[in-house]
DNA sequence: ACTCGCGGGACCGCCCGTTCAT
DNA sequence: ATGAACGGGCGGTCCCGCGAGT
């Protein structure tokens, strides 16, 4: 049935397409975007080089696939399922809970945050998407911190700034995850967004 | 006067170290520790590769020179001017402040928190380096907030859950400034300091 | 007739990669096995350093092929064109033959001959592979000598000493062919052989 | 008393141009003539680079100073004491004796028939150095065989060829250490030599 | 006279991203 | 999707001079 192949359907170019993909960010994880080179990826998901390098023009595009394939997840996991939560705090909350959730479900580190480190003064289309994603997310938390404060859940304020505030949170768990671990990194975190929460209740 | 020069004199090796060192992190600042090639300093200083390598004799010991020399004007830029300011909340104050000034006045971003992202899943000494300097550097802000603590300037409580918090900010504002820019990031980042400041007045 | 070819054949790769073997052993007559560098051998079969490294992994892979090489060759120079020969003396002489002609049919030096020299002392892989090699061929000659005792053609004794003894001839030209030419050094060797055999003549 | 300096005192550099080609003689035994290198050299000494550089003009000097070195020992321990000895076969054995002495007395390899492999085509004042020094050692054996003839201890025949087949033994004794252990080799080389000898009397 | 610190230039083994014909 | 090959770059080592110090 081509109907149903035209929307699941993933060619079998397409398949393998992922499978490098996926192998790619966890590596990415470990050694970072601009760790990735084509050998040990092509080794790693048992192909050779050309064969892996025929499925991206060129390392760049590598890149950018993994970047974006980051972002989705990332959003798969922290935003969307807070959807189903009620607007206001609940959601605000889960959206928190869910990255911090996100940070230990990475081992490694994450490749969105790390991407942020490699590429914010190195100017090229890699950079151009990781600012990108930056502004769709910063944008995702500042409408969920608004609709908070028009629930009245949240004291009336500069959303801008919440989320600036809120955001430094899991950047620092993030942070410490890699030195210390994250079992310490944590609780700091979580603390520190349920005190500025009730610090910021209306 | 023989006897200072003694003391302080920089043999010619040691100063050419020295002005490789200099430009090692200015190139550092631009493209990371893990960045430094040895071919491309030797050229930015106007020497062989095998000059300036022997002055390290690693690429290792290079980088491990970088980011000492990176500590080193950290704790000078960040921490020695603010202890001559009262203990508590003034000397608190001046150290976030000269943290925004410190990311401002490194272009490119900050080798040390660079660093963090480069090696917290490279085992090796350059990882127990940097790791070793954030625990120093969290040692001397948590005494600085035991102070406050103590001075009645600031709310009792977990002195380190508050530099956990308190370092969130700088954090997210050398993340904001590499991808949105110095001018838009560092006014988040004062406002978030003085917020947290006023919500744990005693 | 893919059939022969299956059996036969060399992909377009094998065979470059013989033909660098080939260069690689000539040059190794003259330098070593320690003395071959990739670049130079690379330039001498008219390719790229990469494109000849990329046959082998690693420059002992390729001095562990050019040892290899070289026994291959002196085994079908020395030894089986003897075996035609009817066991006994005429099967010993036709060795000792092969062996002084083998001598001068490479210029520069034995590669294996030189290969004990360099490793010696330098323990791995290499020095293993002449090791093993040494021991075949010792085994080889060890039961030519003894089939010619066997056949009453030479008289009994330690086989083992006999080979010895045999053996030092070819060094010794070997030897002598490097310093003073082969032509004074081949009649030295043949007549010590002759001389040797006659003395040992049941 | 400036006479008996002139004798016997070597000046200050000197003494240390020694106990650098000592040194070096050692390292050679172990990496052969050409893996001397200045930098371990100097190392091993405990002086710079280049002070151990300024007593040689180049590397070639220091080679070729650890080779006559060499030569020197050789003598000292291999000729001269068998000088003691009668003319004729005592002191040809002697000699020989001494010889496979020298071989396990120097751990590594001999640096004399090293240099033989190393150099044997490789034109140049190394070499040359190496094929006089081998001439010279070859004379003397030749005279020392001539006087045994002439004594009647040995059968009558071309002195030439005797040196040729005398000098393989250690050849190979030296071949076999390197390879199976001096224990293995020294037992079959001083049984060559007796069975030569016993089969050449008059 | 001797030794050293410092620096240069060439080279080496190795790895990378990429292209091309199959 | 592959194997072969390329060009460029990397970290590192080598031998070797120059100038100064003692």
């Amino acid at each position: 049935m081509p109907a149903v192949n035209a929307l699941t359907a993933t060619s079998k170019g397409s398949a393998t397409r992922d499978s490098i993909i996926e192998r790619a960010y966890e590596i990415a994880r470990f050694s970072g975007v601009e760790g990735l080179s084509i050998g040990p990826l092509a080794h790693a998901v048992g192909m050779s080089k050309s064969g892996v390098f025929a499925h991206f023009g060129s390392r760049e595009d590598l890149q950018l696939a993994v970047i974006e394939s980051a972002a989705d997840r990332f959003v798969d996991a922290v935003f969307k399922p807070a959807l189903s939560r009620p607007r206001g705090l609940p959601r605000l909350r889960a959206i928190m809970d869910n990255w911090f959730e996100w940070i230990r479900s990475n081992p490694g580190s994450c490749v969105l945050m790390g991407a942020v480190s490699e590429y914010d003064d190195r100017p090229g289309p890699l950079r151009d998407l990781v600012v990108l994603n930056e502004q769709r997310w910063r944008d995702m938390l500042c409408r969920t911190v608004q609709l908070a404060i028009e629930a009245g859940h949240l004291r009336d304020g500069d959303a801008r700034q919440y989320v600036f505030e809120l955001y430094a949170f899991p950047l620092a768990v993030h942070h410490e995850k890699g030195l210390f671990g994250y079992e310490q990194a944590r609780p700091r975190g979580e603390a520190a967004v349920a005190r500025w929460l009730s610090a910021h209740s209306p």
